[in-house]
DNA sequence: ATTATCTATAGATCTATAGATAATGC
DNA sequence: ATTATCTATAGATCTATAGATAATGC
């Protein structure tokens, strides 16, 4: 093993765990447990907790750039968080409000999870004004899915087909992208 | 000082430290602090601290009836989240999914808090349907604004002026409760 | 020889409890 | 006499470090 592929895998637990639980409830322990090393090689390796949490944030927090289709931006963007909601894949929209709020630096890791949210989306939507007023709606549209599904357990399968959902709220996300621009921005 | 305003103190405390930290990045000894106390008699008080923690749950999550405004209720729904945060005041819809992801008894949590949030947005919008499947969007679309306001710190007064926001975010939402019920509810 | 990993443990919390003291009501 | 509150502390973690052992490359 070098020592790259146990770095690895120490994100990859420290990921899945701060991810579900927040920083204070996770242990050096339990990261160590899920990667299959001692909690002393966690140490070593990433120097102290607080660091191994910051390197744990999710580094591709959008997009996966899969097939690009023909379907207007804001119907994706519905669509990718409903799909890994139905594959039980980690929602990054879900995640990082947590993330924020348990972070060692909360002011920090709020200015910068915002500013890599608010421009990855503001590319895509292609909003080039100056305080990128869109972009934040879309921003806070889409955290709510992100929130409602996978934090609350909103909308469910069962009683909403993920085809009516994505339809439904993709409608409200693609108002918001395509309403003429404020004119304060 | 009978023994209820000392509760009282105490859930205060509380309410407003697990609100902003969440479980396991508040201590007793924290929440004692602020309320004014020791440990040991928010541990007589409380019994536990898994119990303080779920009575601490704010009890009017949503609605404080202030004035009864003819404005349409989506509006006035964006426009108390928008006043709670130009008064500085704690927002519940950016407390709640930290409150159910660091619940002893995550399961439970989100099952409460579901149903409770559900309810009282179907009873204001006049959601009789089956799954209230449009409160239920209602609710996720409050979530990312609570969210986005206060976690990620979007939208800044001086960016977006308050009434701006309110009509624009608004719009949106009001568009969600005038939609023609879906089929399948 | 160097790198990867572990065991053992120090020192600092944290929750919870036991028992003492101060305040209140009769 | 009873209720409210505190001090002191036990017992259980948790982070972090020191030093030992096992694996690898030369």
């Amino acid at each position: 093993m070098s020592e790259n592929s146990t770095r690895t895998a120490i994100l990859q637990a420290g990921q899945e765990l701060f991810g579900e639980h927040g920083y204070a409830a996770v242990t050096i322990k339990d990261v160590a447990a899920r990667a299959g090393f001692s909690p002393a090689m966690v140490m070593k390796v990433m120097g102290s907790k607080a660091e191994l949490y910051a390197a744990s944030a999710p580094s591709a927090p959008v997009m996966d750039h899969d097939g690009v289709t023909d379907e207007p931006v804001g119907f994706q963007l519905v669509r990718r968080i409903v799909a890994r909601r139905d594959r039980g894949e980690p929602e990054p929209w879900a995640m990082v409000p947590l993330l924020i709020r348990d972070a060692p630096d909360r002011v920090a890791a709020s200015e910068e999870q915002r500013s890599r949210y608010v421009s990855r989306i503001a590319e895509l939507i292609g909003d080039r004004s100056t305080h990128r007023h869109k972009a934040q709606l879309v921003v806070c549209t889409l955290l709510g899915l992100g929130s409602g599904l996978r934090t609350f357990g909103l909308l469910e399968t069962q009683q909403v087909p993920s085809e009516a959902l994505i339809k439904q709220y993709g409608t409200v996300l693609q108002s918001i992208i395509d309403a003429p621009a404020p004119a304060d921005s």
